[in-house]
DNA sequence: GTGATTGGATAGTGTTGCTCTCCAATACTG
DNA sequence: CAGTATTGGAGAGCAACACTATCCAATCAC
């Protein structure tokens, strides 16, 4: 498949398929000749997650490229990959002072009272500090009570997710790397929509 | 209190304060004179606002903007207005095509499984079909079971939240708006963190 | 052989979110 | 009350981003 085959087939301009190229987000097909090279189904697959990133999930490109650069090329540990993955995601969040001794302690309450692991390097924990701390800023503080109902429901998800992993490694990094980015804007419209069912059934219009 | 004094109380430039005021984020201070201006401490909370909003909400200052209209100027139909907040929210998606007689096939499933309304109209509605469509095309197709289990958590977070909803229609509105807002990077930190804390206690490591 | 197409490099474009520079009018300081 | 500093407002400038368009020589298809 040539260049023009590849981006007629992923439904993009020839050019947004070099700019991928050269951003790195697709691997370069098999050059055959110096001005024609040979690419596969792989590198349609391939333009479909990058679409899927940069688009609904709302990844910018260089987010993109990081999150492929661990699917390509997960280190041996999985735990450790998903920590790369959270920290690839937005929102991004400045690096902590290392001044300080408690940077985060308003994700450090949450996970202590939801009896959960808290370790300060986890990106996911430095995006709940500041995710608190704005609906602080805004004036909606988030109660203990709503961390509370809020973290079991994400907790009861988790163990749904973490039990259909799958067996084989390699497919496990790219469940659990594009799962993490791929399912969130599905939960976060379900939420929505769960909004306007509850508000549909107890007739809160006008 | 002038503008570098709200600028300073909000920690921001003064030249970032201005360009809000010129973008319709802030509402402009009272004039006393032709090069002065009084604001006070509702000024302070917008700007603190503004910043949850285009931070780590992650909106641009469009989005933020039509969010705030709403807050300021809510029509009086609660249900309506949170609809119009969840179309001024992220991920924008194109507008269906009217020929199109079933536009979001997999959202109507999928909202048909979980026994709620499917209201076509709904921006929530598009958003999740573009989510699904995006899953799919990126290879990671939703299964029904898994759509029912986000489904289901998302309900309870909604009935929630619902609950706890003020009785004071400003207030109700307020709480709508902002938290469907400000309350989502919270459910996704805890949604990244319970799935550390799942993969941390199966011992998934190396 | 010849005209169209290709991959690759370079430069240009429109948008976004600030940031900088100016300015005359006003406010503070001694 | 003279002199300096500061203010709100308007405009242009700027860096990053995600493409998009233009060239070009090599090569392919007829």
């Amino acid at each position: 498949m040539r260049m023009s085959a590849l981006a007629a087939a992923a439904g993009l301009p020839v050019a947004t398929v070099k700019y991928y190229l050269r951003e790195g987000l697709l691997h370069p097909g098999v050059a055959t000749s110096a001005t024609q090279a040979d690419y596969d189904d792989a590198h349609v697959r391939r333009l479909r997650l990058v679409r899927a990133l940069t688009g609904p999930v709302g990844l910018s490109v260089q987010q993109a490229r990081r999150i492929l650069a661990l699917v390509d090329d997960p280190g041996d540990d999985l735990y450790e990959t998903l920590g790369s993955a959270v920290g690839a995601l937005p929102p991004e969040v400045p690096p902590a002072d290392p001044e300080d001794d408690d940077p985060y302690p308003r994700a450090r309450a949450a996970l202590e009272a939801l009896g959960q692991v808290y370790d300060p390097a986890f990106a996911a924990v430095a995006q709940l500090e500041s995710a608190l701390a704005a609906a602080e800023a805004a004036g909606m503080p988030i109660s203990e009570e709503r961390l509370r109902e809020y973290g079991l429901r994400a907790h009861e998800i988790a163990e749904f997710d973490l039990e259909r992993m799958p067996g084989e490694p390699r497919s496990a990094v790219e469940y659990t790397v594009l799962g993490t980015a791929l399912y969130e804007p599905v939960l976060l419209a379900l939420r929505r929509l769960a909004h306007q069912d509850v508000a549909a059934r107890r007739d809160l219009g006008s």
